[in-house]
DNA sequence: ATCCAGTATTAGACATAATCTAATCACCGT
DNA sequence: ACGGTGATTAGATTATGTCTAATACTGGAT
């Protein structure tokens, strides 16, 4: 049988345990967010939380987007288009895979990053603290498309 | 000896093979890319162009910026904040180091990217075309800084 | 050299994403 | 209930990039 690995803590779960106020806008926030393999842009993010919490404010989305990417409990991506999108999946260490053509992007877990080195004489004196790998490409779609 | 690289050919003499046509204003942004580790954003290739050219307009960097990305003659990079920066060094391959909270880039050559595999089940039917490495850390000044 | 057709450039309007501001509101301990 | 801290809000503002329609330039044909 295929060993699945664990379910990760939900980002709900993990938000309970900090010390960090839990109100309703952020708990729709965060619910927004919830699930594997959702790259949202903050304007969905809003569309999300709204559908739940209809007063929700776009600038207290923004905030709180940018308080859980500075807790590190999602993961801010600068991507193909203009919006950023949000990537709640910070637990459990993966890269991401984009289309070069329509910008649509899964998570992936390649063989071989933690081979990756960065040479010494290369370090600039930099303090390293993680990689991003993104694998470009055409997705089916696109690639039919020409 | 430590075997050097040949100096790549430069981008305003990669541009001149190329059946484009070359006017002074793409000429004064090819000159105002030109370089290693140089990754400015439009806004500052407009500034370095306009040194050159003064009457050059904004949206004519746009265009060259785009078509120079779309030639494949110059990378273009989501980044830190919001505008994108344009990386003149599509030639030699290489990868990025970023500082996560000033946003300075560098260029490097990690060990290990050419065994970078993405296992068979997780292409999701995508035709590779290449993969983007960024080390993420704190450089110099901003650890010291905090 | 001149003309023409096609292409490049331009100023400024527009669109979009994100941030800022100042006012209001909610929660918590007393 | 009260006061203070911090969260939320609407709306204005900034930053970045794109679009449009008019004009200027380029390179080839003559």
């Amino acid at each position: 049988m295929e060993r699945r690995t664990p379910a990760p803590e939900s980002l709900l779960g993990r938000l309970r345990r900090r010390d960090w106020t839990l109100t309703a806008q952020r708990r729709a926030v965060a619910e927004a967010l919830d699930g594997a393999h959702v790259h949202l842009t903050a304007d969905a993010v809003h569309r999300r939380a709204a559908a739940r919490l209809p007063e929700i404010s776009r600038a207290t989305v923004y905030n709180v987007l940018r308080e859980l990417a500075a807790l590190g409990e999602v993961r801010e991506m600068g991507g193909e288009g203009r919006a950023k999108r949000y990537d709640p999946n910070a637990v459990e260490p993966h890269h991401h895979l984009r289309c070069e053509r329509c910008g649509a992007l899964r998570d992936v877990h390649p063989h071989g990053t933690n081979r990756l080195r960065l040479p010494p004489g290369e370090r600039y004196g930099f303090a390293l603290r993680g990689v991003d790998v993104v694998f470009r490409g055409l997705c089916p779609d696109c690639a039919r498309a020409g």
